[in-house]
DNA sequence: ATTTATCTACGATTTTTATCGTAATAGATT
DNA sequence: AATCTATTACGATAAAAATCGTAGATAAAT
């Protein structure tokens, strides 16, 4: 739950943790071409970028033949939660509840959605 | 709604913004003092930073004797929503829902705020 | 065993953001 | 009017993040 500044990947950082997280393992080039697909990037800045993090520790990875396969080294939902504070405080003032009902309130939700939502809401109400 | 990253304010200027739309209309002498007391900061790095985001359009200004009144020239709902928008996408793979659930469990909420949240996904589930 | 293709290492550069220092000026104070 | 003070203007630098190019090495293919 740190929100120490230099433990926060950056952007770029982001992109790649997310296909780890997604995915599971892979190797640079596999991230390289996902991410071609969104914007158009050389594939030295991905292996680049990929081994400063695993000099932060955001990364693990392990040779495989001539080529290294790089896993997350950090929880998804912790980084999650760092960022998410981070932000709050950066775009809201401080207010989660703010946040969360423009959150909800701009974007489609379905019916399960909803329903997880008043299962969290029940739950909020009885630890109060 | 844009998500330009080209309109977003960066954090440091989101700072000047939150307190403009707080306390409306500012000089840069009141900004700097409240800025400065949650870090150390020259003064000209915040009347450099306003005058920038002035450029930008995030700001407009009016001469007041020898100096400038500052007031926030872009509204706070959008810019947040654009900003969530970029988080979403960026911190929690698209999932707004996610994000929204994230936020609630891991803050406190007052029973006001689950008022507000039951209201809120009532008009969801009807809207749907 | 050569050649070719795939990957890494790593430094260098560029871009963006943040920070600061100096000089000029307008107004206030004496 | 002269001096002092508050404030802006603006360029320069620093720091952080992102991008890229070249060289070398390892494995695969011929």
């Amino acid at each position: 739950m740190s929100k120490d500044k230099n433990t926060q990947p950056t952007a770029s950082e982001l992109a790649v943790l997310q296909l780890l997280w997604e995915r599971g393992p892979l190797a640079v080039k596999e991230i390289h071409t996902e991410l071609s697909k969104e914007r158009e990037v050389v594939y030295t800045t991905i292996l680049k970028t990929m081994q400063v993090m695993f000099e932060r520790g955001f990364l693990s990875r392990e040779s495989q033949g001539r080529k290294h396969i790089y896993a997350a080294a950090i929880a998804r939902e912790d980084t999650q939660n760092s960022l998410l504070d981070t932000f709050i405080d950066k775009a809201f003032g401080g207010s989660a509840k703010e946040l969360a009902m423009r959150a909800l309130g701009n974007y489609k939700t379905s019916q399960s959605d909803i329903d997880d939502l008043k299962a969290l809401i029940d739950k909020l109400e009885n630890k109060q």
